[in-house]
DNA sequence: CGGAGCGAAGTGATTTAGTCACTTTATGAG
DNA sequence: CTCATAAAGTGACTAAATCACTTCGCTCCG
């Protein structure tokens, strides 16, 4: 009643191995799936089965006639599902509202935390919002997503991270609902003095006026 | 530019569809491969390519010999990365801190709420830890998970079923170090009274207490 | 009548072999 | 030097089998 894994999902598993102990990172090319098949003795439909998984979790990506490459979410673990149920009002406002009860203490520990590398993601992300630079490829790094990884806390951050996951396969129907940049920007200013304050409450309480604002701008 | 989506992706949206329109739950069976294959005029590696997409999400789950099922997951929007990196000592202490800033607010939240059902799984957890049912096959639904879903919002109780799947494949080689059921219990019992009572900072801070226990417990 | 065992049918698992489509890069003509 | 083009490498997908496992009905024996 042991290894019940099934041949894809351990080749999933060694081809992960692989990643890790090359030390590839996302936008990094990866061994062929003629070159995988061949090492793992196993044929390239097998091989291909197991890429499929990794790309479902965002592990990898497949570009065609170029190669398969190593996408972000390789290292995180809590994904959004990219084939979850479609989106409703009720499913939108029940995602803003569970970021309402979630974000606020995570914007309180990352005030009393103020992780370096997260304060500057999260500077990048104020100011790159008023200029956005132009022949920059980077993944633009969303605002909520730096705030939470100045609590440094990588799980804090995917968490984050994924609900935003989640509003964004919603959001392509949503978005001219409460797209209202210049007030975004002028908050998330404040809430990043909160937090170079190192004002927890503050930081909190900031937070969760900024999002019932955009729950009641949803529809709640 | 519109289209980018490979075949086994809108594959495995249509599966999904189809798993929604005909109402499908967890458990169910769905059509076979080859099936799918005629039905979507393709071929069956290429069917089996997005299927493996679905089980990576635990949408759906393969039984050799006997066919493929509907899985939990179907329908959830927050996912455990089911390939993620390897448990270490700091990302262990890192998932219990990141709990710590996550549930009391969704405790708190439950006993605002409290909603029917939630309750009533958070009493079938509490009364299953002490008469562990034997003939029963049921998932065994777990108690932070039953006390996040009384808060009324399923992203909530995704939230927490994510990070217990994410401590499930860690917790493999961690279990001996904190396993103190009669705590667990005597301490659940406590947060479901506070919850019943309609106390939100009881409950909030219980929830904290508790999880601090585990936390100097994993070695904190 | 009832249970044990056999076996066929249905299913997933994997292979083999090949074709097509796309991208990148090197080459060579202008 | 530039640009078209050929070539090589890659993923995408097909086609047709074979193998392994599960299920279930049926028969046969008790």
């Amino acid at each position: 009643m042991a290894g019940q894994l099934s041949l894809s999902e351990r080749l999933a598993d060694d081809i992960m191995r692989i990643i890790r102990v090359e030390g590839l990172g996302p936008g990094d090319q990866l061994a062929s799936s003629r070159d995988l098949a061949r090492r793992f003795e196993v044929t390239t439909p097998t091989v291909r089965e197991a890429l499929r998984r990794l790309e479902a979790t965002g592990a990898v990506e497949f570009r065609h006639g170029s190669g398969t490459y190593v996408g972000p979410g390789a290292d995180r673990r809590l994904l959004a599902n990219p084939h979850g149920p479609a989106a409703t009002r009720e499913s939108v406002l029940e995602l803003v509202e569970a970021r309402l009860v979630l974000e606020p203490p995570i914007a309180a520990a990352a005030a009393r935390t103020r992780e370096a590398e997260g304060l500057r993601l999260m500077e990048l992300s104020v100011t790159n919002a008023l200029h956005p630079p132009q022949g920059d490829l980077r993944p633009a790094v969303h605002f909520h997503v730096a705030l939470a990884a100045t609590s440094g806390n990588a799980v804090l951050r995917e968490t984050v991270q994924a609900l935003l996951d989640v509003r964004a396969r919603d959001q392509i129907e949503i978005r001219h609902r409460y797209d209202d940049r210049e007030r975004d920007h002028a908050e998330h200013v404040r809430l990043l003095d909160a937090v170079r304050a190192g004002d927890p409450e503050l930081a909190a309480s900031l937070t969760a006026e900024h999002l019932a604002a955009i729950r009641s701008a949803v529809g709640g």
